[in-house]
DNA sequence: TAACATATTGAACATGTGTTCAGCACGGTC
DNA sequence: GACCGTGCTGAACACATGTTCAATATGTTA
């Protein structure tokens, strides 16, 4: 069964609530396959035909789901604008109070559903915003395609959060735990990250060939030899 | 149903290895739920009892498709070694041979299966040697800490192939398309790539801020600001 | 008090699942 | 011809699933 709320003392949240975010852990802990009406019901001690009373079908469920996790992202995201532009998209979400959440989405993240649809194309939004300022305040290189580019950012960003029991295994960084942040063990992580974001990885000489290649675009099936 | 396969002339493979190729198909092209006992027997034209039979389980016919799967790009991979270090990780599943096994592995590479783990393991060490190889001859940048960039680097790209879906709702580029090599909306794609590999993302004063933050380990959640 | 809407239950149903099994067809070996 | 192993079938079984529904509690309004 899917682990229920810690402790055993009252619990405000309607029994609504505790089903939406039993099921988010449901999913964040075991997947989507193990995420039934009857367990998440049990995890949120209510009966199985209270699910469907409020969210009328499974599918329902996990739409309200992806909905209140895309909901709380944008909630902190609009709340902490003030800390200055957090050009670190994931670095965000590595915050402890969103639980299961970040293990929700990396779970959900490789369908395409709406709500995280919408979650991403914001989030996007939000890294091309902040990548543009650090280009003006000179933090940042300019970029010929700047919306691509934070494109491949986030799919970076976001494709490392999916992977990351490879992660965990790879590097010994677990992207979903919530206190990451302050463990140092992150460093194995990030420090390659500047590495390459800082220096590059490409030599001068062959950055120019690379982009030569590229510019001389349509089959270049054996030309590419860049990471992709 | 799953689609069968797309002759009606003769099929000279075994039928273990018809059931094999349909699962992969059927993950492939409508993920692991869909793919029951049943669909990928009718899609392989045989009964539901011989699944069984040839492979003992559901269970046992996934890892079955993982093997050989795996067993697939390895020998594609040792066969191409002659033609060059490929550098491009992706760009050798790239292949139009390999048909639906890179959606199948987008599907199944967010669960740590034995099979595909080591399978990414060996990705990753390939990668190491050749990224070694290209520090040799001068093309790419040293690094501190080669294996940990080489596993960013495999990171980044299995994560984009994961997110194939949201790639091609951004930039219109779908990764599982066994001719997108030789189709040039990719280059939509490459390009920011090698604007990061080659000049870095961080201009050069950031970048050695960045570096003096992450030398000074520990908590680092509020000087953080790199991607990740 | 009566009426009503909402929250909640738990038994039931239909369906689809993985798996089992007795049996058949066939091809080779004694 | 008798035997046997293997490939293969298709009906059956036990089970879990999503969903429905009549019934009950509970609180709110008239």
């Amino acid at each position: 069964m899917c682990s229920a709320r810690s402790s055993s003392s009252s619990d405000d949240r309607t029994a609504k609530a505790r089903i939406r975010d039993g099921a988010i852990e449901c999913v964040a802990n075991h997947g989507l396959a193990e995420t039934t009406a009857r367990k998440v019901a049990t995890a949120a001690g209510v009966s199985p035909g209270l699910v469907m009373h409020h969210f009328g079908s499974m599918e329902g469920l996990l739409v309200a789901c992806d909905e209140h996790v895309a909901a709380t992202i944008r909630d902190y995201k609009s709340a902490a604008v003030d800390q200055g532009p957090g050009l670190d998209l994931l670095g965000a979400l590595r915050q402890s109070q969103f639980g299961p959440m970040v293990a929700y989405l990396a779970r959900r993240l490789h369908d395409d559903t709406p709500a995280v649809a919408n979650l991403i194309d914001d989030l996007i939004a939000d890294a091309e915003g902040y990548l543009a300022l650090g280009v003006e305040t000179g933090m940042l290189k300019p970029s010929d395609d700047p919306r691509a580019r934070a494109v491949v950012l986030a799919m970076w960003s976001l494709g490392a959060l999916v992977l990351h029991r490879h992660l965990e295994r790879l590097l010994g960084v677990d992207l979903t735990d919530p206190n990451v942040s302050v463990d140092s063990t992150i460093t194995t992580y990030l420090k390659p990250i500047y590495e390459i974001l800082g220096e590059g990885l490409f030599t001068e000489e062959f950055a120019s060939q690379a982009r030569a290649a590229v510019a001389a675009a349509g089959q270049d099936a054996d030309i590419t030899k860049g990471q992709s």
